[in-house]
RNA sequence: GGCCCCAUCGUCUAGCGGUUAGGACGCGGCCCUUUCACGGCUGAAACACGGGUUCGAUUCCCGUUGGGGUCACCA
């Protein structure tokens, strides 16, 4: 029997990893890095990188889950080398190997109640001992059975006495860790009602599959060894395991929602952030190559290697995530981060049209990417290209529109309704004189004309600004100050 | 609580017996500069503690402390 559940299809030699999530909530951040590693592993072998949809626990598995993962794992480029597998859907599969464990005598039938176990579980708590579950239908006749109640699978595991008492794994991450076989109880393989666990499940399809390398959150550490108990009782060879540290938040604590244990999809909408940040920020938490921080994914792929995982868990930073962001904006194409940020321009409310518009803020960008570390960011500091006139004035910008800068204005107006070459060198060259002249430092000139001009206080270079409002939108926006300016000084 | 794992600047990390303990983010200063950024230079900042082993420990071993994970008919 075992050797008709050996996949024929799986070259000898061949490294294949998967990505099992769960689909109950949203992919986090934890599980996108899993993904990464198992991807990135893969990869650098020239392997093969599956998922898989652990959906065995019905009432908590949605469709919406499911897509979300997908779109957030397709999102980060890590889409499996082949469709995903859904674990429910292969539930029979799940049950014949149970069958076949049952005939074997490595799995026995298991009468107690959820109760019965739940009453056990109490009493060895309140007498502060340490509670195993010890089912004395391991050994009882199975003809003792009572008719017409339902029953568990439970697998037999190895006693404290077995296999010298002890189970060991090496980990590829972990190193070398050991279990006493007295810590392992027999764990259910089928639920009442049929159903396969998780145990189960993930050990045949891992099989199955034809995983060579387990790479998970360390949280499944323990459970490996009761993996391997089915393993062993099937006579499969054991996968290579590396049990990764998980992340955890800024305060230590292990990651929550309050701490961005958010889907990805928050960090590409409402944090604004590019894959390649994420993907990059990912790879440097928790594992590391020398001084290297700025990764691109080919390097990563030649880089990557399980031996330069840490061992403890890393913390979550918000900072050094935007860092990176910002690094990515500098460095993506202008076209690129147009389209990204037009949407967000029209959800501003702004007067932006797409067709119209789409050239102006591409010529722009260039001179908004230093200044952003997200999108947002990005999409703010394009704001003042087309916002409504009369412009909306920042306190601090209205501030410097007095007295005798609004005369200066008054003159820059005459000097640049005056210039015909509206270029960014033309008009530096002209303002720039036009400071000699006076005696100024160009900050006096630039500072009034900036903050009629956008209505803040910051903003790119003066020229590139005056260059890319065009010059009858800047001669209408400095005439709209005069106009105010005397209003407000009469 | 039992079991398992972990421990270098605030954070992410390099280090794999002998280093002025390196880099990055963040923070301070200086420079560049019309503002804000970007960029450049620079400063402060770490081997948790106690025992061993060794000529010599951040590095190896043990313990303490601290942190994390896990103890389901969830995954």
């Amino acid at each position: 029997m075992a050797s008709s559940v050996s996949p024929e299809s799986v070259e000898p030699g061949l490294v294949v990893t998967r990505f099992a999530p769960s689909p109950s909530g949203y992919l986090h951040i934890g599980g996108a890095r899993t993904a990464l590693f198992n991807w990135l592993f893969a990869r650098h072998h020239g392997g093969k990188y599956l998922l898989r949809i652990e959906d065995t626990d019905r009432a908590r598995s949605t469709e919406p889950a499911i897509a979300a993962i997908l779109d957030g794992l397709a999102w980060l480029g890590l889409e499996g080398d082949e469709p995903p597998v859904f674990q429910f859907a292969r539930s029979e599969r799940h049950a014949e190997v149970a069958a076949h464990l049952l005939a074997a005598g490595h799995a026995y039938r298991c009468y107690l109640t959820s109760e019965e176990l739940a009453e056990r579980r109490a009493l060895a708590q309140s007498e502060r001992r340490p509670f195993r579950i010890v089912s004395e239908w391991r050994d009882r006749d199975q003809a003792d059975a009572p008719a017409g109640v339902p029953f568990v699978v439970r697998v037999k595991a190895p006693r404290a006495d077995e296999r010298r008492g002890e189970t060991v794994i090496e980990d590829r991450v972990q190193g070398r860790v050991t279990v006493a076989n007295a810590e392992l109880d027999d764990f259910v393989l089928l639920r009442s009602d049929g159903t396969p666990t998780y145990m189960l499940a993930v050990v045949v399809d891992d099989h199955d599959m034809g995983v060579t390398h387990v790479i998970r959150g360390d949280d499944h550490l323990n459970n490996a060894f009761r993996q391997l108990v089915i393993l062993d009782a099937m006579g499969w060879a054991h996968p290579v395991y590396a049990h990764v540290p998980l992340i955890h938040g800024a305060d230590g604590a292990k990651l929550s929602k309050r701490h961005g244990a958010l889907g990805v999809d928050a960090y590409r909408d409402e944090m604004g952030l590019l894959p390649e940040t994420v993907l990059n920020y990912l790879l440097r938490l928790g594992w590391g190559s020398g001084d290297r921080e700025i990764i691109s994914r080919d390097e990563a792929v030649a880089l990557f290697d399980l031996d330069g995982v840490g061992k403890s868990p890393s913390r979550f930073d918000t900072k050094k995530l935007l860092n990176l962001n910002g690094h990515y904006i500098r460095e993506a194409s202008p076209a690129r981060l147009a389209d990204l940020v037009a949407p967000k321009l029209a959800a501003m409310g702004l007067d932006f049209d797409l067709s119209r518009d789409l050239a102006k803020l591409n010529a722009a960008m260039p001179e908004l990417q230093p200044r952003a570390h997200d999108l947002d960011e990005l999409a703010r500091g394009a704001a003042f290209l087309f916002v409504m006139r009369p412009l909306a004035m920042d306190p601090k910008a209205a501030a410097l529109l007095t007295g005798d800068a609004l005369t200066l204005l008054g003159d820059l107006k005459v000097l640049l309704t005056a210039t015909n070459d509206w270029t960014t060198e033309a008009l530096e060259a002209n303002l720039k004189a036009e400071a000699e002249q006076r005696g100024l430092g160009l900050g006096k000139l630039a500072q009034p004309l900036r903050a009629a001009l956008t209505g803040q206080t910051t903003s790119p270079g003066i020229f590139d600004v005056l260059a890319l409002l065009g010059r009858d939108e800047s001669l209408a926006r400095i005439r709209d100050r005069l106009a105010g300016g005397m209003a407000a000084t009469t």
